[in-house]
DNA sequence: ATGAAAGCGCTAACAC
DNA sequence: GTGTTAGCGCTTTCAT
């Protein structure tokens, strides 16, 4: 094996451009007491040498490590890979994330934590203890998981939580999914439906219960009732068709149901497909997440998108802000998310 | 911002266990030289503290980084997140070497890189110089980016090329594209169609070329000429729709057509819409990569599905082997594409 | 404003 | 088999 040294380390710089290590270590940290003209002439020598500091080394001296933990649920991360639904979550927290943190000289490293783990203080520790990011970003459901929330509190971590409202420790983003699916309910309920069903998604995840929140909101607001509508789910496929086959088993069915994610509103178009009923003439159907393939489905779903790029470009941004020491708003910040209408909703069949 | 040191360090443990730190250090590196009681002694303090070594002090002794880095063509990256087509390339990258990497201590993180960047080489020294990875996977096109090869192999860098099949530096791993294309094409010739039209990919990418190969191989063999039926393309959606409709627009149009990846294919099949020409029944159509989308389509696409996640294992597992010393067989690997028929085939249709 | 010294956590090289 | 020493590349003291 090849013996890995650093080809060009700050002492070569420090050498060529005829100053001590420390002027060096100060310029590219962009710390005060140098002087221009130090400052102009080590940085010739860093840019003609194409000196890069080793984040190793860095890290080691006790300085920033510039990196940064995506902590996502394993079980359902792989779940969502090996399945190839298209689910894009991680690729639009990527794109935030990454292109963030690389304006900044930051990387973003993902990691999988199982949620259920017996252990999981244990594996977190541990990743946090080899890799000693400068800062981790939650996702659901980690982010309402309390012993990963004390774990990092105590460990005084930066954090961020995507997907959780609440103040408290670390910062808090989300895509009010409340407001959306009050949105989306209070749309349903102009094109003239009376008698909207939801299907929830796994109580393990806060969004779960804002978006029955904001159905409720609507409904209650329009002096429609509830009453039976709401049918459980896990977000699953699977969950999902129970769910729907349970709403339209009703004596008085929904005349459109909003599904708390793309697969439950899948499996609810098989199952209108099996029963006959036609979407949307019969039946409107609505989704969250907005991945990629309800844009082909027939008909496409409308759907509600959330902002995860912007979320996660945010998260890594008030990360990076805090660890250099600016001053950061830590409030609850929220990001709306948007409803896609699409060929999936229609009024309601006139009786 | 908190003061970031190792909670435990070696030092702790070697105190706890009664040892040298030179002891810990073999014990976790399962080196030679330690009785099974001493070595007991110390896994039983390491457990009890929750010890784990820091990549960083391990990199800077001159040991492994635990890291490799995966790169990726940033532009086209983006392009695909940014277009939320349902691209899953790099989850499956994740899936296979995520996974492998874990299951060593290692951890895997993407890198972007432009391709064309004239400073790519720069780029690449500067990525490298931060995190000194032990070592690198490419994928298409930086797998036959000569820039990039020369680069890594002089700085005797262990690296993977995916989607290469020459031997060469670095370890070749494809996944048997032309085989894969003459697979496709006789299983077109068996179902009677004479005139089959290939849409190629962009040149940059080897891939292509193959494709075409194991096209014109599987023709040939049949006795059918390729006048004419073969047009170019670069991946993109618009230059499917350009060459979709150069072929049918040819005197005698192809009755079933392979397109070199899905956005093609999909603009294939909106051309096939416009003209009101009906897949399966007037066009066959036929596309490689076998992203989610494809399945959703109307009718699903037929495609041959690459093992990426098996593929980028292999590659992560090569170079942990390589790295940790262990015998590894350099010979380019091929792992097989496999044919997923789905009802955009047909026989042609009866003159 | 600049420099010198010490040390971060770990492993390589060398003793014993 | 085990321990000791030196040093990786950098930043933090603390001098000057």
């Amino acid at each position: 094996m090849a013996r890995r040294r650093q080809a060009v380390t700050i002492r070569h710089v420090a050498a060529d451009a005829g100053v001590s290590l420390q002027t060096v270590s100060r310029v590219i940290n962009n710390e005060p007491n140098v002087r221009p003209e130090m400052a102009e002439r080590v940085q010739a020598s860093i840019a003609r040498l194409g000196y890069v500091p080793s984040i190793a080394a860095q890290r080691m001296s006790g300085s920033r490590s510039y990196l940064i933990v995506a902590l996502n649920d394993r079980e359902r991360t792989l779940a969502d890979w090996r399945s190839r639904q298209g689910s894009d979550w991680v690729n639009q927290m990527l794109l935030g994330g990454m292109l963030t943190c690389a304006a900044h000289g930051y990387r973003m490293i993902v990691e999988l934590v199982d949620t259920h783990s017996a252990h999981i203080e244990r594996e977190l520790s541990g990743a946090i203890a080899a890799l000693q990011p400068d800062g981790v970003i939650l996702t659901p459901p980690h982010s309402a998981n309390p012993l990963i929330l004390d774990f990092l509190e105590k460990r005084q971590i930066v954090f961020a939580r995507i997907g959780s409202s609440a103040p408290g420790p670390g910062f808090a983003l989300s895509t009010d999914d409340e407001g959306a699916a009050r949105d989306v309910t209070r749309h349903l309920i102009d094109l003239g439906h009376r008698r909207i069903g939801l299907i929830a998604g796994s109580d393990e995840y806060e969004q779960s219960a804002w978006r029955v929140a904001g159905w409720r909101d609507a409904m209650a607001a329009a002096g429609l009732d509830t009453a039976g509508l709401l049918a459980p789910g896990d977000f699953s496929f699977a969950s999902g068709t129970r769910a729907a086959q349970a709403l339209l088993d009703l004596p008085s069915p929904p005349t459109a149901i909003i599904a708390s994610n793309d697969q439950m509103a899948l499996a609810t178009l098989d199952v209108t497909r099996e029963r006959g009923l036609a979407v949307p003439d019969a039946l409107s159907l609505v989704s969250f997440d907005d991945t990629p393939i309800v844009r082909y489905t027939h008909p496409p779903l409308a759907a509600v998108s959330q902002p995860i790029a912007d979320v996660s470009a945010r998260a890594a941004q008030l990360i990076i802000d805090r660890t250099m020491g600016r001053p950061v708003d830590g409030e609850p910040l929220v990001i709306p998310s948007t409803f896609v209408p699409r060929g999936s909703i229609a009024p309601p069949p006139s009786r």
